[in-house]
DNA sequence: AAGTTTGTAAAATATATATTTAACGCATTG
DNA sequence: CAATGCGTTAAATATATATTTTACAAACTT
């Protein structure tokens, strides 16, 4: 039949995506969604848009699952909403360019470690203060509190280093080190 | 009684390295480990080192969970063990560089990702060649399997620059960039 | 070699997370 | 303003993960 070798090539098409598909999916799981959102975001890494019906559709799973895969996908800035004029569906689109999803993401990540356990220090620090303002404390206590004051302080060293981590991804500063191509 | 003002910088002292403890375990989800392994980990940071039964003493927690929560941590390298003359028990100290955690973790991490996902992009493209080789495809097809392909080497730009980064954070290279204490 | 101690594997339980089904509220349309 | 369509919330179910209990094997002790 004449529409044979373009059958074929269909095939070909949609075997290769499954491919990437498939191990887009694997690997989401890095960036800590659902294994609902990890399926989602690549197939639609395939899709110029979709709304929720054809994803519930090509998915083969249910509307409220989409819609909530669909907004943590959304979080992390790897999936945006598009305006559609005309249709009362929602329209989304993947972002594409991963350097995108890694900066949203990794960043996120790390300012909330750095932020929280700078406060859990600083709270930490001010009631060891309050050991050393006591002069009445046994000097193996004091530098028990000493030697605990000293390791926090060290480890301020790597929390204000990921801050400027975040900080060079965000301003993209990174790439003068590390081109995206070198 | 004499012994008072210890008795409240003692108080003191635990209170500080709780605030600590508390918050580490809660930030070590962003290590993949589960909240005892968390935990394990925020309580040896702060001690020289343990053995199993000392763990589960000071966690209140059961013996197997101790030895799952201490293996998980030597695979992210948090934790090393410790060979100790004279007791039949392991011993096990916590990584206190954090730097060498973050290294450790996301290394592994994104060398998993970049090397699963160009394995599959290699896949996908040796199948999508199939579909150019054939003379008799419609050039629809073509097109569309060539935007794939176009897509797909797009994307080997940041796995690559994934393993790049990867590479530089291994060697230390990235302290030139981003040192530890500017 | 019998008896302990130590660490871990396997099975059972508990807990948390993901997904679906059912129901609701809002906006739009006829 | 009733009726329909859409997205989401809440409750119920299913599934996966974490933890404990029980059981065992290896190494050491006597």
């Amino acid at each position: 039949m004449a529409a044979s070798h373009d059958e074929i090539a269909r095939e070909k098409l949609e075997e290769a995506k499954g491919y990437v598909i498939e191990t887009i999916a694997e690997t989401m799981d890095v960036y800590g969604v659902t294994p609902a959102a990890g399926k989602l975001y690549a197939t639609m890494y395939f899709k110029e848009q979709m709304n929720l019906d054809e994803m519930r559709e090509e998915l083969g799973m249910s509307k409220p699952s989409m819609s909530t895969s669909v907004r943590k996908l959304q979080e992390n800035e790897m999936v945006k909403k598009k305006f559609q004029k005309g249709s009362r569906k929602h329209t989304y689109a993947a972002e594409k360019d991963f350097f995108h999803s890694f900066m949203s993401y990794f960043c996120q990540l790390w300012d909330r470690e750095a932020k929280m356990n700078m406060e859990a220090i600083k709270h930490a620090e001010f009631t060891l203060d309050q050991i050393f303002e006591d002069e009445n404390v046994s000097s193996e206590l004091i530098e028990e509190a000493r030697e605990i004051y000293e390791q926090l302080e060290q480890s301020k060293v790597y929390y204000r280093w990921l801050e400027r981590l975040v900080a060079s991804i965000r301003s993209e500063e990174i790439y003068e080190f590390l081109p995206k191509n070198p």
